[in-house]
DNA sequence: TTGAGGCTTTCAACA
DNA sequence: AAAGCCTCAA
């Protein structure tokens, strides 16, 4: 096999170029992963390297599985050897290893965001501070932000990082969240690469080790690392210099995680005799596609300015729809999606429904659900985000790390045993007092008083449960563990007795939980439980993790999740003011830039077709928002643009009830936009030769005559021959008639 | 100490 | 709309 077979000159150079430095600027489309995965294979191919001397890092799950699975469609089950990951994942495996050098013990608990929260508050009761005035989310998060910056792990003054507006003593708090995370062995994201920089600092043995394994390091989206994610390559490369980073600046969508453009500017700056090579060639979309994104993008004032080939030339013009509210704007997803795959040889996997916040995702769902689509959300509502899997992996995660006092609290009276708060008071406090951890005063029975039976009946599980622990992988494997886990625990038991419509499908969401263990440890033989909760920690799951195969659903995500991926059809909904540009960033140039950028790589996933979508009220928690289409539909040039108009009769504000009962919905009309800016090019209808009712006489949006409702418009074509049923609109209302029956004519 | 029921808050994006 | 928090009766 010729692996620079279809590669274009830069692309080949950039391939073939393996030693030393190397920065690929690549454009939205331009072969980047090609060029990556092409870049691991010659170096296995046709330089010998070993797969496992390869270091691939992205940064979201979906974007590494997407890297792994297309090298090892090139390089087959070797490339399974080559390490690719999330950077969060790898300073987990780097943790596990070598953390021991620092003083980071391997069954280190990682904290996610609400765990963060739990421990937050605590923190701020045990001061006297009031969790409702000063909110742990905010703490939360800028403890984030400072952990992220250059100050914090170069430990230099970090009082200007403070927000005046602080009137508590917040660095107070935030030492306290440090040292309980020590107390507690626990990891908060941030510290899974600070961390790994401090180890990469302090130990030259286990920096030593990792570059005997790893020879070549590939960091993709280098433009979205933050100072630690830079540092951690700049040290592991650091021996032999193979470092290909690969980014793109109008991509950079994640400031507000702490990325550092500088990072990527200051590539050839950083490192000596950096070669530089730039993809401009655009294989993926059609030219209206680009140059309605670049359009859009140009608006932006910082950014390095690029040519971009439209190798594939023209195409279908771009179309927006502007719908009444979020439900026109699923039934005219669903539509298209139906429509364009009766006209088409389209399957369910080649249509992604984009859309900026999760939130948006619960009628797409609902539509896609009604209408037969097949479909997976990416991200979003975590599998394990659910409570009853939260509470069976705290069990899980205090099993592994007795330390974890967070997880302990969770689990501790759930299900109900009579431990209550004044207990568990009580147990902070002569924790404090003795300075031994929760665990310890429960073990040893430091608790003075009166002590309930239940902490006595908690204890005897938790013993029973490590010595069962202690058991895996010989004589016990991880998921019947974890089914012991749910049984002793009395999990199990009370959930049956609440015999209701929820507790059976918590009962069912535990089996499957305990079905994806099993997969796990089919996967990973031998994994330890500490492997598969830290695991566990950073993947953000599809709804079920054992989904349908991919071809066959239509993908859900939010645009941020999208990046790195491409679909032959793609619709970016929400296109309005305050929905994307998001609200929070719409005063802000900086944000307001980053919206943009996120538009950008929006519309860039796009192959063939890209639909956007915008409503023009939506109803939100606080109620009904009228809604003005989003500045970034203005700044795409009019004469690229198909615009239409759909209508649900969905009423957005009717209650309940009005809601959700969608079969028996009357039939969506269509009609023209009075757009704000104008005609569009009179394209084709996205239903023009659609639906079933491909043989009725009439064809969509034609004017027809009724000697009782007079002229009226085709919205609607279902079913075939003699059951073909038409819907026409008569201005206002809608009638629904069955062509054969019907006084229907043509108007001509 | 528990759990039902009422009240309040929450949805920005990812690891 | 749903989850989390709080209060209060048992």
């Amino acid at each position: 096999m010729d692996l620079l077979e279809n590669l274009n000159k830069n692309q080949k150079e950039a391939v073939l170029q393996t030693e030393g430095p190397l920065l690929i600027l690549a454009g939205a489309g331009s072969g980047k992963t090609r060029v990556i995965t092409h870049r691991i294979a010659h170096l296995i191919h046709d330089k010998g390297v070993r797969p496992y001397n390869i270091f691939a890092v992205t940064f979201t799950n979906k974007a590494a599985e997407e890297m792994k699975s297309r090298v090892m469609s090139i390089v087959g089950s070797g490339g399974n050897s080559v390490f690719i990951k999330t950077f969060h994942s790898a300073a987990v495996y780097i943790l596990r290893r070598y953390g021991g050098e620092i003083g980071i013990s391997p069954n280190f608990t990682i904290y996610d965001t609400k765990d963060q929260e739990a421990l937050i508050k605590r923190i701020l009761i045990s001061m006297k501070l009031d969790p409702k005035k000063i909110k742990p989310n905010s703490i939360a998060s800028k403890i984030s932000e400072i952990k992220d910056s250059r100050e914090f792990i170069e430990g230099t003054d970090l009082s200007l990082l403070v927000p005046e507006y602080f009137t508590f003593d917040f660095m107070d708090v935030f030492e306290q969240y440090e040292e309980e995370l020590v107390n507690n062995n626990a990891l908060d994201f941030n510290d899974l690469l600070i961390k790994t920089v401090h180890l990469l600092r302090k130990s030259p043995t286990a920096l030593e080790q990792m570059q005997f394994s790893w020879k070549y390091f590939m960091i993709d989206e280098y433009q979205d690392t933050n100072y630690s994610q830079y540092l951690i390559a700049k040290y592991l490369a650091s021996a032999t210099k193979n470092l290909c980073v690969v980014g793109d600046d109008d991509q950079s969508i994640y400031s507000w995680r702490g990325a550092d453009i500088r990072n990527i500017l200051n590539f050839e700056k950083d490192y000596e005799n950096a070669r530089v090579i730039t993809l401009e060639e655009n294989y993926r979309s059609t030219k209206e596609i680009l140059d309605a994104a670049y359009s859009v993008i140009q608006n932006n004032s910082s950014r390095k300015s690029k040519s971009i080939i439209a190798f594939r030339g023209e195409g279908e013009p771009v179309t927006w729809c502007q719908a009444n509210n979020e439900y026109g704007e699923g039934d005219y997803v669903a539509n298209t999606i139906i429509s364009l795959k009766n006209r088409e040889n389209l399957s369910n996997g080649d249509f992604a429904v984009f859309y900026r916040t999760n939130a948006q995702s619960r009628v797409f769902e609902e539509v896609m659900r009604r209408e037969g689509i097949p479909y997976r959300i990416i991200g979003g509502l975590k599998f394990y985000d659910r409570k009853e899997i939260k509470d069976i992996l705290a069990y899980l995660k205090f099993l592994v790390n007795p330390n974890d006092m967070i997880s302990l609290f969770r689990i501790i009276n759930t299900p109900p045993r009579g431990i209550g708060k004044a207990t568990q008071d009580k147990m902070t406090d002569i924790s404090k007092e003795m300075n031994v951890t929760e665990w310890k005063v429960i073990e040893d029975d430091l608790l003075t008083g009166r002590v309930p039976k239940g902490l006595d009946n908690f204890k005897n599980i938790i013993n029973g449960l490590l010595s069962e622990m202690a058991k895996i992988p010989v004589e016990t494997s991880l998921s019947k563990f974890v089914m012991e886990i749910v049984d002793r625990s009395g999990y199990r038991n009370s959930l049956v007795e609440e015999k209701s419509v929820e507790s059976n499908s918590r009962l069912d969401n535990i089996d499957e939980f305990i079905n994806s263990i099993y997969e796990y440890e089919q996967m990973n033989p031998g994994a330890s439980p500490e492997q598969f909760i830290q695991d566990i920690s950073l993947y953000t799951s599809e709804q079920n993790p054992e989904e349908e195969d991919r071809e066959n659903c239509v993908t859900l995500m939010t645009i941020h999740n999208a990046k790195g991926l491409e679909f032959p059809v793609v619709f970016l909904t929400g296109m309005e003011e305050n929905t994307f540009p998001h609200k929070l960033c719409v005063d802000f140039e900086d944000a307001l830039e980053e919206e943009r950028r996120l538009c950008y790589v929006g519309i860039t996933r796009a192959m063939d077709r890209i639909y956007l979508t915008s409503t023009e009220l939506r109803r939100s928690f606080a109620g009904i928002d009228y809604k003005q289409p989003s500045r970034f539909i203005a700044e795409i040039p009019q004469n690229l643009i198909d615009i239409k108009y759909y209508e649900s009769t969905h009423q957005v504000g009717g209650g309940r009830a009005g809601y959700g009962s969608s079969s028996v919905k009357e039939p969506p009309a269509m009609k023209r936009a009075s757009a704000p800016m104008g005609g569009g090019s009179g394209g084709s209808s996205g239903f023009s030769k659609g639906g079933s009712g491909g043989d009725s006489k009439f064809s969509l949006k034609e004017r027809v005559v009724h000697p009782k409702y007079g002229v009226g418009r085709v919205v609607k074509i279902e079913g075939t021959g003699d059951n073909i049923k038409l819907t026409i609109s008569f201005g206002v209302t809608k009638k629904v008639f069955m062509e054969k029956y019907s006084p229907l004519e043509k108007l001509n």
